[in-house]
DNA sequence: TATCATTTGTTCGTATGTATC
DNA sequence: CGATACATACGAACAAATGAT
């Protein structure tokens, strides 16, 4: 038995301990902790107090609990993935984007809907789903559109067999823009560098905005994205802006925080910063 | 009582039905839910059983519970401050960027060590430390240096009074680099704007990669920046790089995401997209 | 295939402490 | 001070997942 006399509720003290023999190195990542039985027996605390503790530390994302097997230290490992979220134009005038470039539609025989290419791997698109909708206070805010316009959307999830990382992605296009742009919403399916692409053939000079955001998934989306406990999600909008700066599309990007990182490169612009506040 | 009659644990069946009364409307944003002895009193339920439900949805971020009070709807309210990760350089040829641009020492007497001033508003810096350190494999990665190389550090905490937000920042600075450019610790204090301004001084070309990541925040981090529950916290890496895209400078930013976004501004670059992995 | 021990998950009951009003 | 509401803690029992026998 280890003495324990620490500030705060006896599960804290034990969260405390339990956490301080990880950060030591006593229990490396990846392995067992003891069972519920030999926390109880080493702290002389009953059942409730040590699984609150366990819980504890669940929620800080620093242990992973299997059902019949035990309680584990979570690797908490960098980042497998990393979305570049740059946006380039070959000589041709063709847009590319490091991440998620649809191609065809050759995954049928798979129950799959569109296979997704990258420059270094291929990842599945799985569920393309194409519908209409409309905006809503927060993409109405972000397409410079009142609430309640029409829009055309598709949905994507992805997935990267060598990291194993899910992600949703959303395009939102309004009707406006789409019957400016026939193209746009022609083909039944338009990645988002092929987007770009038709948005520069209708003589658009393009650059985009995005805003990154983190919260706790829904259960649904914890779901789709096969999230472990206290995995926050990236939330990522981005919206491209044509001549005039007026917003056209509007791309929405979803995944789990534990598998995945965002890139960007700056470079100084001229003037002084500006600042916005929502 | 209500009826509930869902797959899963009784208490995930409590948790749904309040999560769609919640979602639903029927109790706003902000509002009191029924209190633990209300709940029971529903679902004709235990009260472990009801506080397990209650704890699911604290963990999901819908939830915040006051000792004493009750447990209210928390108000998702976007975010009130956007960071602009941009930087600008004016004609003087000096670096701005649009966040905490460190002025000067000027709030002693609040027990403050340095006055943050940003385009419109003020953001009191407190306990700005100054220290030494050796790279970790994760600074030493991005910094391209071996593992336990020497450092010069920085820590700034940052507090917005207008938002209530709160943010970490750090300066890691190589001996190599600061023996090469003397001026950038020879002050007690620069800021990061004035770092870049220096370096270019020097004679470096400089541009910035930024990466991006969320995670849960450890108990320390959470005391330090007063976030609630269910609050992830995003995790910027950014690296000044100068001539020959050398590392330079690795500066750290962590603040809540329960009130923070990150924004971005992206423009099309030539040649192919490269695509990164860890 | 079936059984069993181990381990975590769920649910009840009960009592007491502490914060808020 | 008392009423209400959440926090902590203990005990007990059974369910469900896992892995070995």
């Amino acid at each position: 038995m280890t003495e324990i006399q620490r500030p705060g509720a006896l599960y804290q003290q034990v969260a405390a301990a339990v956490r301080e023999a990880i950060l030591s190195g006593e229990f490396e990542p990846g392995a067992p902790l003891p069972s519920e039985a030999q926390l109880i027996e080493r702290y002389q605390v009953s059942r409730p107090t040590v699984r609150n503790a366990i819980a504890a530390l669940r929620a800080e994302g620093l242990v992973t609990v299997r059902h019949g097997k035990g309680s584990f230290v979570r690797s908490e490992g960098q980042p497998v993935i990393t979305f570049e979220r740059s946006v380039s134009r070959a000589r041709d005038g063709q847009f590319t984007t490091p991440d998620a470039a649809v191609t065809a539609p050759a995954g049928a025989d798979r129950g799959i809907d569109a296979v997704v290419t990258t420059s270094d791997g291929v990842v599945w698109g799985v569920e393309v789903k194409k519908f209409r909708s409309r905006t809503t206070k927060v993409t109405g805010l972000l397409l410079g559109l009142a609430e309640e316009e029409a829009l055309v959307c598709w949905d994507r999830v992805l997935f990267d067999p060598t990291s194993g990382a899910h992600a949703m992605h959303r395009t939102l296009i309004p009707f406006e823009v789409a019957d400016t742009v026939p193209p746009l919403t022609e083909a039944s399916e338009v990645s988002p560098a092929e987007t770009y692409s038709i948005l520069a053939q209708a003589g658009h000079k393009l650059w985009w905005s995005e805003t990154v955001r983190a919260r706790m998934p829904h259960p649904d989306e914890r779901t789709t994205l096969r999230l472990p406990d206290a995995t926050p999600i990236l939330d990522i909008a981005r919206v491209t802006h044509g001549t005039d700066d007026r917003p056209l599309i509007l791309e929405e990007l979803r995944t789990g925080a534990d598998r995945a990182e965002l890139a960007y490169r700056i470079t100084a612009d001229k003037g002084p910063a500006r600042r916005t506040r929502a």
